[in-house]
DNA sequence: ATGGCTACGATCCGTAGA
């Protein structure tokens, strides 16, 4: 069973590689972020024809979030309860034996900018509601783009980044109080190589350079983590021309 | 040198991403 996320900067522009990457990879389940369109345009049809049932939240020119499963779809649910949010970042759903939360966290922009502030807020909201989906789902994955790079080693130059949104203190610790509810970053279950990066910037021939963060995630719930066998980065979409500036993220479970 | 790309929705530049 693969579980993928992967941030698409643009569904419609990214549907070609998209399309390709179903039909290569064959996940289960795809967790998609930054549609930057509406749901009257979404690609209902053609991710349909690729062999997937599709829950979406969109919105014109910004976010939007999607889960695509070859199985049947149920509870879909959108947004934090309780957490007020014109921003289209979070969709749930229950699929292949186990929930789903599909998560866009806030880019924060620079530290102690408003935008920061709201990412902030908008973490502690989301730990309180996987926390109560925690309870009531003990098979549950949270994947997505955290828009934090956990660790220094998730970093190509922690000296340059250093206090810089996405590495800050406030930010690492928002996202660690996630695995104190007891969810593993699946990625860190197993041995991996150094300077694996899920996002490059498309300046300064980032990718070439490999000077990327480690921002999108797949944490898996303990009794989830324990079917766990792999989980990795998979590069090639970010190779090919136009392409998303994140790359997909799979885990493989059990 | 605070830029460098890319996508979007509005024009022929501004906003945002990370």
């Amino acid at each position: 069973m693969k579980l993928a996320t992967w941030n698409v900067n643009s569904l419609r522009v990214r549907l070609p590689h998209l399309a390709d990457w179903l039909a290569r990879v064959q996940p289960d389940i795809v967790c998609l972020q930054e549609l930057k369109t509406e749901d009257a345009k979404f690609p209902r049809a053609e991710l349909q024809a690729a062999g997937y049932r599709v829950a979406f939240l969109g919105q014109k020119t910004y976010n939007g979030v999607a889960i695509l499963s070859r199985s049947a779809l149920e509870d879909v649910s959108t947004g934090v309860p309780g957490f007020t949010d014109e921003q289209k970042r979070v969709i749930a759903c229950t699929t292949a034996g186990m929930r789903v939360i599909c998560v866009y966290c806030p880019n924060g922009q620079a530290v102690g900018s408003e935008k920061y502030a709201y990412k902030l807020r908008w973490f502690a909201a989301l730990k309180e509601y996987v926390g109560a989906e925690l309870s009531r789902h003990p098979s549950l994955a949270v994947a997505g783009d955290f828009n934090v790079a956990p660790e220094d080693r998730d970093v190509h130059d922690p000296k340059a980044w250093e206090g810089q949104v996405h590495v800050s203190g406030p930010e690492r610790a928002a996202w660690r109080a996630l695995l104190g509810l007891g969810f593993k970053d699946t990625f860190r279950l197993f041995e991996q190589p150094e300077k694996i990066y899920s996002w490059w910037d498309y300046r300064m021939l980032a990718f070439r350079r490999n000077a990327g963060l480690r921002i999108d995630q797949i944490l898996a719930s303990p009794a989830l983590a324990q079917h766990c066998t792999a989980c990795t980065v998979d590069k090639e979409p970010r190779k090919l021309e136009r392409p998303s500036d994140h790359a997909p993220v799979i885990a493989v479970f059990s």
